[in-house]
RNA sequence: AGCGGGAUGGAGCAGCGGUAGCUCGUCGGGCUCAUAACCCGAAGGUCGGGCGUUCGAAUCGCCCUCCCGCAACCA
């Protein structure tokens, strides 16, 4: 019985292309974690999204001179390409603005609301002068009541550090227009998180697999719960599904209110999607069904706790759920990242401190970037991209060690066998071998449930090193003029040991490693990116996601069967090995601010 | 203020009570099938600082320094 397995990915908000620091902590990893558990032959599905709601959406909408729907079209587009070239193997990437979306977070909302877990409150609001559109305290400024530093902002003062109100300052500015906020009294809807914390607390202190930071943050967190608001003064959002409310253009949901419900919407959207519309429950109401969450660590306690008292309200009701079945399921883990910094400095788009995704894969390949990212990324604590690292990692860990070793084996035994050699008896040697690397189905596969990548990668590169020493300790090259037999056999041990590596090595490189499987004479796909499909809504409207068939791809966790007498496809280099004067051309690239 | 995480040889990491381990780099040697790749050997750290607990601490406690996140409306 196949587990089922629900990943779910941060959703990148629809501001700008992604960076390297995006797709670093979340978006590689979860990737992985998907591929590995489809090669164990279990039921994924994985789920994201572009956030296209809020603020900072209408903010960049505007200094394009685009409508908020055009802007998010815009970057929604460039986003998906972004990740779709990265190999990402979504089921379902979509978006915040689909039809889908909106039924769904309206059934959330107004569930919780009919179980009286929304309280409606007033409070005073800054509001853009012109266009009555809540203005969010970091985009106030003024002077500071306290130190009169000028450029102070609504929340805090960068000069002198002291939290502030907007109100508090002197001569308030919007930092969008310049002009004075006008502060208000407004009503809103507000999350009674306060009638989760018992059963959060002891939701918590159960799950003693998470990562301790996750946990004990989470704890520190839910010991001081406050109602939060879920409604905004805005015109760009989900419309609130209440009498007296849906139809006030002025008033939708918060944006991070309608992005975490997206966990829910895309699996929704993904069942209607593949034409059995009830099959998310599979995944939703399977109490056996473990969800992973992937995500930042500024993140975390939006999945640790703010969803999971969402989700704990919503239970198995509402007109989506329909009362029916076992509640949604909780997070069963929350593997949040720590933060990428780029060159010693943080990512910083107006200072041209980025290296933007498209950018670095115009000119490298997809796998080298999620070979490093993963050895050196921010795993477990922060982590700095530099692209001398980045070059010696790719030379000598990557290109060294692995595709060296696939090369060197395959080159020899086309070009001397044209096929896989046929084996004479194995000796001691041979087979301790190839235990060792069949062993890393289970060492391997070990670290990657526990969602240990980069102990994961490092250890089947271990075990590549293990092949490469067997390799020069045997000589086949010199054996075969007296025996090549033998020659053939050691050859023959080699091959079968890149085919396990191959296999180990598909969730990080998914490119290379369908390559690498072409060359060694077999067929069929065992690994591919995802592709872009329209969906059509019963409105009629229409919007692409990413998705696949990833259930036509072939491989499998365990040792391939390689046949002796397999023929062998003429091989090539699998990665580039990289000049390091690239590394001063890449720092001025991106001191120019040429990085497109 | 507070809360959570981090600080280990030149670089990146693991160890988390018993005299510090891995990968890369460096130095020396071997090999030549391979993308000057591969293999073998060596040098190099007392574990951010201080004080404690203990027969014994990188590993536990307290204090300090620096970095990151949170700090109720940034998603």
């Amino acid at each position: 019985m196949p587990d089922r397995i629900f990943v779910a990915v941060a959703w990148p908000y629809t501001n700008g292309p992604r960076h390297l620091g995006h797709v670093a902590g979340f978006g590689v990893p979860a990737d992985i974690f998907a591929r590995y558990h489809r090669l164990k032959g279990n039921d994924v599905l994985m789920v994201s999204g572009t956030d296209e709601h809020g603020t900072p959406n209408l903010i960049q909408a505007d200094a394009e001179g685009l409508t908020p729907k055009e802007a998010v079209d815009k970057y929604n587009r460039i986003i998906s390409d972004d990740l779709r070239a990265l190999g990402l193997s979504y089921d379902c990437f979509t978006r915040t603005t689909t039809r889908n979306h909106t039924v769904v977070v309206q059934d959330v909302f107004k569930t919780l609301y009919e179980k009286g877990y929304l309280i409606k409150k007033t409070a005073r609001g800054a509001f853009q002068a012109a266009t009555g559109r809540t203005l969010p305290d970091r985009y106030i400024e003024g002077t500071c009541p306290i130190c009169g530093f000028p450029s102070a902002r609504g929340d805090q003062c960068d000069n002198c550090g002291n939290q502030l109100d907007p109100d508090q300052l002197i001569n308030p500015r919007s930092r969008i227009d310049g002009s004075a906020p006008v502060f208000k009294e407004t009503e809103h809807f507000y999350l009674d998180l306060p009638a989760f914390a018992e059963p959060l607390t002891r939701w918590i202190s159960k799950q003693s697999h998470w990562r301790p930071n996750v946990r004990n943050f989470s704890l520190n967190y839910i010991a001081n719960l406050k109602p939060r608001p879920i409604t905004r003064d805005i015109d760009w959002g989900v419309p609130i599904p209440l009498p007296g409310w849906e139809d006030r253009p002025d008033k939708r949901m918060y944006v991070w209110f309608d992005a975490v419900i997206g966990y829910f919407s895309a699996a929704v959207e993904w069942a209607t999607m593949i034409g059995r519309p009830e099959a998310w429950r599979d995944f939703w109401q399977d109490p056996a069904s473990r969800h992973f969450y992937f995500m930042g660590k500024d993140n975390i306690v939006f999945h640790t706790t703010i969803w999971p008292a969402i989700l704990l309200g919503y239970g198995n009701g509402g007109r989506i759920a329909g009362g029916r079945g076992e509640p949604l399921q909780l997070p069963y883990n929350v593997v949040s990242s720590e933060f990428l910094t780029m060159e010693g400095r943080k990512f910083s788009t107006s200072r041209h401190v980025v290296v933007y995704v498209n950018d670095f894969l115009s000119r490298y390949e997809p796998d080298a970037l999620r070979f490093y990212l993963t050895l050196a990324g921010p795993e477990t604590q922060d982590a700095d991209f530099t692209w001398a690292d980045f070059v010696r990692r790719n030379n000598d860990d990557l290109v060294a060690t692995w595709g060296n070793l696939a090369n060197r084996t395959l080159v020899y035994a086309f070009s001397r066998f044209g096929e896989v050699p046929r084996p004479g008896p194995l000796t001691d040697e041979d087979r301790t071998l190839i235990d060792s690397v069949e062993g890393g189905f289970a060492s391997v596969g070990e670290h990657l449930d526990a969602a240990r990548f980069r102990a994961a990668l490092q250890e089947a590169l271990h075990l590549a090193a293990l092949v490469n020493q067997y390799l020069t300790t045997n000589e086949p090259w010199k054996t075969i003029a007296s025996d090549r037999e033998r020659a053939g056999t050691v050859l023959y041990v080699a091959l079968r040991c890149v085919d396990d590596l191959k296999v180990m090595l598909t969730p990080f490189l998914p490119f290379s490693s369908q390559k690498l499987h072409e060359y060694l004479g077999h067929d069929g796909v065992i690994a591919g990116a995802p592709e872009r499909r329209t969906v059509r809504e019963a409105d009629g409207s229409a919007h692409d996601v990413l998705t696949g068939d990833y259930g036509a791809w072939t491989g499998t966790w365990a040792p391939p069967k390689l046949e002796p007498g397999q023929k062998l496809r003429e091989p090539k280099a699998l990665f580039r090995k990289l000049d390091p004067t690239i590394v001063d051309e890449e720092l001025r690239r991106m001191e120019d601010g040429v990085a497109t």
